[in-house]
DNA sequence: AGACAAGCCTGTACGC
DNA sequence: TGCGTACAGGCTTGTC
């Protein structure tokens, strides 16, 4: 398996177990100051202005939609999104500061927390209460996968509106919130499904199945507290790795025998991804 | 040296 | 015409 940047995006599994984490790092704690450093990073506001907004605010609770993170304040919301490799740390001001350090966050407890971000692709912005930007970003977003609003009567609702293949419909974040490549393929070999299979030949067994792959795989993955593969790939709050990516049956193993049936696992692009699957115990 | 990986957005092209 | 869908490009940079 490819150990590097590929293997680092957070999907909803990693940023639940980041979410988790900032509950007991966060949540009554006040920002005492910010810094903003590089251009992309805050990018729907002025940075100063997004410093000036959260400088004072005490967090009240830290919630998640789909892949974005969702820190309460009185008065408002911190919105942040990782995308590919953003990652938080909380450490001491003290600690060495990467060079991809993209914001600091000082907190009353003298700690800080920091946005890491390598491709700047992440970002993070202030939504006050009054304003409706937050509803604008999160009123776009399909039910959440972890959610047990995902069963096969949703499912079917999707797939009746939404005539692709099952991995484009896995991975529109309209359709269901928070799966990525990755928990994709995954689900996809947990329900017998072919990720290429068209959404609108999937009968009441396959909604089933799938529901059921949806919930365990996602379930499982939050249990193991994410993936991790390799040396720079996602890590939680604390800097400690993932489980996840032991149990993998399919993805990152092209050309590897499938777990249940030894067949050589195929790779290939299905919706503008990579993507892999069993081609027998798939269809 | 250059292709590639990823999430999400935007623009554009297509078929019905 | 218009809608839903498909696809490509942009953004970025460490790795192969």
């Amino acid at each position: 398996m490819l150990a590097g940047v590929t293997d680092r995006v957070p999907e909803l599994p990693e940023v639940e177990t980041v979410r988790r984490g900032l509950v007991g790092a966060l949540v009554g704690r006040t920002v005492t100051a910010v810094e903003v450093s590089g251009p992309r990073t805050v990018r729907r506001q002025d940075p100063a202005e997004f410093a000036r907004r959260l400088e004072g605010r005490r967090v009240v609770g830290v919630s998640r939609r789909g892949k974005y993170l969702l820190v309460g304040c009185c008065g408002g919301t911190l919105v942040i999104h990782l995308r590919m490799t953003g990652s938080l740390r909380i450490c001491d001001p003290g600690a060495d500061r990467s060079r991809h350090t993209r914001a600091v966050l000082a907190l009353d407890d003298g700690r800080e927390l920091r946005f890491v971000d390598p491709r700047t692709f992440g970002e993070l912005f202030f939504v006050l209460s009054e304003e409706t930007l937050l509803d604008d970003v999160i009123g776009r977003l399909g039910p959440d996968a972890a959610g047990d609003s995902v069963d096969a009567g949703l499912l079917g609702g999707l797939v009746a509106r939404r005539h692709t293949t099952l991995k484009a419909l896995l991975l529109d974040q309209a359709m269901i919130a928070g799966v990525g490549n990755i928990y994709a393929d995954e689900i996809c070999f947990a329900a017998a499904l072919r990720p290429d299979r068209r959404t609108d030949s999937l009968g009441p067994d396959d909604l089933a199945r799938l529901a059921a792959a949806l919930r365990a795989v996602i379930n499982r993955a939050v249990e193991a507290r994410g993936t991790s593969l390799g040396d720079g790939s996602y890590r939680d709050l604390d800097g400690a790795p993932g489980a996840f990516q032991s149990e993998h049956a399919v993805y990152g193993r092209a050309g590897e025998p499938c777990l249940v049936c030894g067949t050589a696992i195929v790779g290939g692009r299905v919706a503008g991804r990579s993507t892999h699957f069993c081609p027998n115990c798939q269809r």
